[in-house]
DNA sequence: GCATCCTTCATGACATATCATGCATCTATT
DNA sequence: AATAGATGCATGATATGTCATGAAGGATGC
């Protein structure tokens, strides 16, 4: 039975959640992905990153880091300017408009992960944590 | 921070895991995405599902799934025949070619669990899905 | 028999995931 | 300074996720 596989209970889990969040998001009229939100956040807190770097930070890879980055700046959350000492990169800058979709997705987050959390003690998810973290340690190559 | 966030964890592990399942895949020369070798697997367990219901056991939308049997079937690891009883739906069957690849892949997919789920005793892995499936009802709203 | 509604499936549109590749630029070495 | 290698970024190809819609068949009530 698929249901008594653990990777299938954390597909699931992971996959509900996400939709949930989403649907909480899309009701308050904000229109923002939670990919597009957590790498907004990211730059917003640190802004001389590069892609590959963003992208580790949010468990993503370079090349969907740059695909959000486009959307985020075609959609006015986001400026990239050139930076004058590499001209391979560009220093990204959060506008107003991204600050005020950042500050109105917060409330809602906190509240999606209390939800979501609600009958977990302190102990359970910090058990919980620490065993993804063993998972995902024990599923990476030594480097 | 964001590590310290539950949520965050566990969409690392489960990446991370995928990613480690389909490069052992992939190593092992077998041409299939872990998604393909899901539905195909719940097809050759019970073969007379409409897309709705394998999408609910593999927890994919029916659109995903639809796309999914075309490319098996286009790579001929499933065939669909016309239901005389109902002019809608199809019989799906696993090909000999399909049943070969699940063959090829079952042994790498027990041995991709057991390396990811090193260190973790029995009590653990119960506990870990007890609050994982706590937290998928948390996140499913009431039908 | 017929209209209406439901189900099944396909598909378009858009966002993301992954891999590979191409291009520009930077750095280190000589 | 010239070159080789590394880095930063964009993008194409393919697969999947999600939502919406459309087409066709089936079920029900009248």
């Amino acid at each position: 039975m698929l249901s008594n596989i653990l990777f299938y209970s954390l597909d699931k889990a992971i996959k509900q959640y996400r939709r949930f969040a989403q649907a909480n998001i899309d009701r308050a009229g904000i229109a923002i992905t939670i990919d597009q939100w957590l790498v907004l956040r990211v730059i917003l807190e640190t802004d001389d990153l590069t892609q590959t770097e963003i992208g580790d930070r949010v468990f993503k890879d370079q090349a969907s880091v740059a695909r959000i980055i486009r959307l985020l700046t075609q959609r006015g959350l986001l400026v990239a300017e050139a930076l004058p000492h590499d001209g391979r990169r560009t220093q990204l800058r959060v506008t107003e408009e991204g600050q005020r979709i950042l500050d109105a997705v917060h409330p809602i987050v906190l509240s999606n992960r209390a939800v979501a959390l609600q009958g977990l003690s302190a102990a359970d998810t910090a058990l919980l944590q620490q065993l993804l973290e063993q998972i995902y340690l024990n599923c990476t190559p030594p480097s």
